[in-house]
DNA sequence: TGACCCGACATATCTATACATGTCTAGTTG
DNA sequence: CAACTAGACATGTATAGATATGTCGGGTCA
């Protein structure tokens, strides 16, 4: 039996791109497990006993496999076999976007002002969360967002001058979070924290809040080398923002 | 030129796997993008010419690009070239994690509690948020979410009954977020908004909390079809939960 | 009995070749 | 001069065959 005729079959309908044979055959594969007569934990059939049953190539099967082994619908072990994987559970999953370009995308004008841009001496909690000693020096900034005229995110960083030496020299206006990080350290791991805090009257004053309300936090912090080389305290203007995700499965 | 030796050399160290060819040749290839060799939008030499510098077949080199193209490191035109791809920019992710696994996996024990379990006719907001005629029938619930005893999660769902028949009659301790949907009714898309609130005292009651606190509060609209299917609210009690995201680039 | 080896079989990779399809250019033709 | 066309060249797909490597079971032998 074979799912596909000859080479050189007519196209039925010029205009539609036949599929390739390998796509058929992933196709092939996925509808059998999706009616179920292949389930979770079967073993497929081998790559020559497709290659006999379908009258492709093997690497045709291979590659077949191959994508689908990647896309996560089966597994497979050399020497043993191919096997239907576990379903994928579905992750979902919020979007941090940067705020300069979320602004800029939704039409408006980005601008950022500088409220504090100096050198500190850690003291223990922070050295703590820097793992370093107290009194080691750390660059320190204070910086608001705005959207046209309207105040959108409180945000306070602490970075390690030795992965980001030019701090604070450094163009504020640019977006990319972690724009003051030299070219070499390169992030390894980046945690964020969102929790919704009611902000005390320093924040209150640069969001221009006439009275508390609840507020988005974001906390993030960027390990290199084993280290905490970054942490940032963003806290969004709360009625004014919220984090958007949208996704298709 | 090649990069790799006969196929016949003899493994240097043979507890070390050799790199696969077209291994070998992705590495060359995001080598010299890394260096600069080729920056961003050069053409990089075609297949013809990458078999001939590096001493592979056509089909290694064509597995590599092709797999480069999937990492989004190159991009190919059919009869134009392959070029170095803009380096992707960094979007950063945070994982909504169900409330129930994270209960469980900090080993602690989750329960839920029904408060509300009916069936209602749409209002005109819930109506246009359903796409649907006011008065079009519409499951609701209300259910608090516990870790041990302390209520982390009050959760309000509105379901479209056509594509959650049962669910007035399923078993809410099951995590899943989707659990209502019927098979068939796979989500097409999905939408989240987090925002940050300060509860009003139905939801203060419900989780417990004697004054009201920053919350936050997640929103989630399902599609099937082309129509909002389900939508929730779900408010997490303020000062103890929090999302948190972690991740390797 | 237990350690070892070997062969059957599975996936993984590589090659050489062929043909299909998309793009662009230079030249031709009206 | 514009429109068309042939050809060069690029990527995309498919094939058959060979080799490499991992797994497992059964048979052999001390």
């Amino acid at each position: 039996m074979t799912i596909i005729s000859g080479r050189d079959r007519p196209a039925a309908r010029p205009e539609v791109r036949p599929e390739a044979r390998y796509e058929q055959v992933k196709s092939y594969i996925v509808a059998r497990i999706e009616t179920g007569e292949w389930a979770v934990g079967d073993r497929l059939p081998s790559e020559s006993e497709l290659v006999e049953l379908l009258g492709v190539s093997r690497m045709t099967v291979h590659r077949a496999l191959r994508e689908l082994t990647a896309d996560g619908v089966v597994t497979r072990a050399q020497g043993v076999g191919t096997f239907v994987a576990e379903p994928a559970q579905r992750v979902e999953l919020l979007e941090l976007r940067d705020i300069a370009e979320d602004i800029v995308s939704n039409g408006h004008k980005h601008t950022t002002r500088i409220v504090t841009l100096d050198a500190i001496r850690a003291d223990s909690d922070l050295a703590m969360a820097f793992g370093q000693r107290p009194g080691a020096r750390l660059y320190h900034s204070i910086i608001v967002h705005y959207e046209d005229d309207t105040p959108l995110q409180v945000e306070e960083r602490f970075v390690s001058p030795h992965f980001a030496p030019d701090y604070l020299t450094q163009d504020f206006t640019l977006a990319h979070p972690h724009r003051h990080l030299s070219a070499i350290a390169q992030p390894e791991e980046i945690e964020h924290v969102v929790f919704a805090i009611t902000p005390g009257v320093e924040i209150c004053a640069l969001l221009e809040l006439d009275e508390p309300e609840a507020c988005l936090q974001l906390m993030r912090r960027t390990w290199v080398g084993g280290r905490v080389v970054m942490k940032g305290i963003f806290t969004y203007s709360g009625s004014r923002y919220s984090f958007v995700g949208r996704y298709r499965p």
